[in-house]
DNA sequence: ATTAATAATGAAAATGAAAGTCAAGATCAA
DNA sequence: TTGATCTTGACTTTCATTTTCATTATTAAT
């Protein structure tokens, strides 16, 4: 007779070798970590299909709808899936490697995480660029405000909507 | 013969008459009048149900979802239909009147437009509550980062999400 | 390398918020 | 009162996202 084997007791997956399958930029190797902790804890294993779009994620380091990702990782990746670029994304930011921005769409956005400061977006309402920007100034601000209502701060999001300067150049 | 009458020259509708209808404090007098203009430009027509909404709404001053706003309605105004409220919604946002936003949730809210300064909210993430508040200080902020990166700021949207006082104090 | 267990995948269906459609009822100027 | 036209609720549609499920891939233990 078999015992049930509870999910409690998964084994870790070896750091060392899933990081020598996704290659990643030494900068983006603690996200990485925290990734595959993440995948060790909840019984994941390896796949191809995750580990490219991860990869593809990471080195683009932009601000990515599902659409847009979906697209560009098919031409890499044929045969890829929505479905699957959809649970990689949740995943990561499960994982805290990602994190979703709503700039005024109706499409979610993501973000890869591996900045250590907070920072904010300016966003362009003509060609939809965004643009990080970081500023202490702000923190100030808004513990002050903070403080003033007796609020906890866990956290923040600034949008500022306007017009980039290209699209200011180019007139109309 | 008829000729075809194009929705150009509607008369504007009396706006001494619609505001005998729609009970307004004083202090959204200047949000209502908009709305006549608005409604008599597109030719709209008073309704019982849709002047309902908008007095509720006016007088609970909230950030309110749709299915809340639907949930509280339904009890003064039986038989009100989902889509209305959508629309009524729909309406004053075009007109001015409300704006909306996503304080990290899927549902979007609707905010009574009746302030002349611009506010953010702080966000309760145990209660739900929205606080609203004012600083000058960060517009001296925003305007430094627009110059910096030569963008021309339009609007902005600012949340800080956290634990409000009362929810702070009742611990867990 | 084989196997047995189980996670990952793509296609399709399901969901949920928001917008559109339409026939019946309401409002308005004349 | 009337005729034109707007509003409404119920329903359908759309679109982003999630879930389902049968098939395939990965893994650890043989």
């Amino acid at each position: 007779m078999k015992m049930k084997v509870k999910i409690k007791n998964k084994k870790e997956v070896s750091p060392e070798r899933l990081s020598k399958r996704i290659k990643i930029s030494p900068k983006n190797r603690n996200g990485l970590e925290r990734l595959l902790k993440c995948q060790a804890k909840r019984g994941l294993k390896y796949s191809k299909k995750r580990a490219a779009i991860i990869e593809y994620f990471i080195k683009a380091d932009r601000h990515y709808t599902v659409e847009q990702l979906y697209n560009e990782i098919k031409e890499i990746v044929p045969n890829i899936g929505y479905s699957t670029i959809y649970r990689t994304l949740r995943l990561l930011v499960d994982c805290g490697m990602a994190r979703t921005h709503h700039f005024g769409e109706t499409d979610t956005r993501f973000e890869l995480v591996h900045k250590e400061q907070h920072h904010d977006h300016l966003v362009c309402e003509k060609c939809g660029r965004i643009i990080e920007f970081t500023n202490n100034g702000i923190e100030k601000f808004q513990n002050a405000v903070a403080k003033e209502h007796n609020f906890l701060v866990k956290n923040r999001e600034l949008q500022i909507f306007g017009v980039c300067k290209r699209c200011q150049q180019r007139k109309r």
